[in-house]
DNA sequence: AGAGGTACTAACTTTTTGGAAAGTATTAAT
DNA sequence: ATTAATACTTTCCAAAAAGTTAGTACCTCT
């Protein structure tokens, strides 16, 4: 196993280095949502049911500053802040594709249906 | 966004789910193991570098009860226990490849080796 | 009698992640 | 003067995930 430090932070696999900078419960939504249009901060507070102003923006920050998504700030009152996806961030959706696609067949093996 | 329940569980997309089944830090390095052989728990134990003997049986026995992997218990002494994937655990091994694969791709253009 | 091997199990602590609620800044509209 | 709008920030708290340490059962071998 190639273990590695980045950023301070011990590494065991390259899953795990992947899995910190597009996991956790609220990157891929996001991502996914600015595939293929800018997004303001409220729209996707409004599109992105349950996820509370923090973890919005905190979410974005971090995915700002590993370079998977651009943030636009307008100087204007009241704030107008747009979020766009960057190449970078492109190469992310089709792996999130894969593991979307993977949890809807799983969820189809347990029956579980979402109406 | 399809939210649902299961196992008194709250899930907001497939993404969550399938990351709950075979995500967190060590059920893919458990199911990369097995993909093409049988494994004892004290083998896998010295192959998967930091983990403990306590991660090791939880993360076994939750791959068992969501039907990933095999475990056949042989009543000797000393114990004697082995694993092995099934086939539903071996529909996740391509699923990892391609984020395995992807936690390459964003290290390398972080310039990360690990010798 | 004591040590060694295997696969756990239990109790406890730490770290990480996420959530709730409230507050901030600025200006325009009422 | 107060409210509304937008995009946050801050503080405090709870839950989940993971780590540490120690111990167990059973039999064999010395």
């Amino acid at each position: 196993m190639p273990e590695f430090l980045y950023n301070n932070k011990l590494y065991y696999n390259p899953v795990e280095f992947a899995m910190d900078r597009i996991g956790g419960t609220w990157k891929m939504p996001i991502l996914w949502r600015l595939k293929n249009r800018i997004m303001r901060f409220g729209e996707l507070r409004k599109d992105i049911p349950h996820i509370t102003d923090k973890m919005l923006t905190s979410q974005l920050r971090q995915l700002e500053a590993e370079g998977f998504i651009h943030r636009e700030v307008y100087p204007v009152v009241p704030p107008k802040v747009e979020y766009s996806i960057t190449p970078k961030g492109k190469t992310a959706i089709p792996i999130i594709e894969t593991i979307r696609n993977y949890g809807l067949e799983l969820m189809k093996k347990e029956g579980i249906r979402t109406k």
